[in-house]
DNA sequence: TCATCGTTTCAACAATTCTGGAAATAACGA
DNA sequence: TCGTTATTTCCAGAATTGTTGAAACGATGA
């Protein structure tokens, strides 16, 4: 990940309602939820929640896919995974601060262990 | 940490500027870098760097001390492990998706390892 | 005290962002 | 085809943000 994509992801986190919308998506698994039901369960008017959902997928932080008239929203969870790496690389020079978030918070070693 | 606390982290983060700023203390380790050393390493003008600490601050994302004439600026790691533990609280519903970062962005077992 | 250095505050402007009403699109069932 | 439902696009206004010149502040050494 470079830095104007980590920009874009946390500029996209940066909103409440768009950080809620978010941890919904990533508590509620890979499966996604549909747009309508985030709606419903956040209580945001259909179109400012387009909105919002619109500048997360832009992000890369969103996928979705279209099932009849619904459209499932899920996190991208690499992506996810990619910011996290990006904010603690090379943390204290490669020493022994953080040693689990160095260890862990590279893309390839989350990935060898995740299933989404 | 709360929803509007993450936010405002997220938000401090959300600017190029700012994000390099804080990566390059995050790299620099706990005993900080000097505002003066910051703004000639990225090349930013003392004012507007002024500007982005004091935001990255009052986000919670740095601590300073003074020393002399001199002031040192330093991430400030707990809070960046509680902003990654928010991010990825119950990530699939407590599920297998993605079992490192459910088990070590929880700020507590971070900390326990954490020399910072 | 004075000059200097490191840092912060103030002020103002351009640019961007969030929001929701209204209308449009797209898929389904009758 | 028609009506309904799910979602998106368009639009406009209010609010927020990033930037920098200029000035101010505070610590230091002579």
């Amino acid at each position: 990940m470079i830095s104007i994509d980590a920009v874009a992801a946390l500029a996209a986190l940066a909103q409440e309602t768009r950080l809620a919308v978010f941890r919904l998506l990533v508590q509620a698994g890979p499966s996604g939820v549909a747009a309508g039901e985030i709606s419903t369960r956040l209580d945001i008017p259909a179109n400012t929640l387009s909105f919002h959902l619109k500048t997360l997928s832009q992000a890369g932080l969103l996928e979705s896919r279209q099932e009849g008239r619904f459209i499932y929203y899920a996190a991208a969870y690499a992506r996810m995974d990619d910011l996290i790496a990006f904010l603690t690389d090379n943390c204290c020079n490669g020493g022994s601060c953080l040693p689990k978030t160095a260890q862990v918070a590279t893309v390839e070693k989350r990935r060898a262990g995740n299933a989404a």
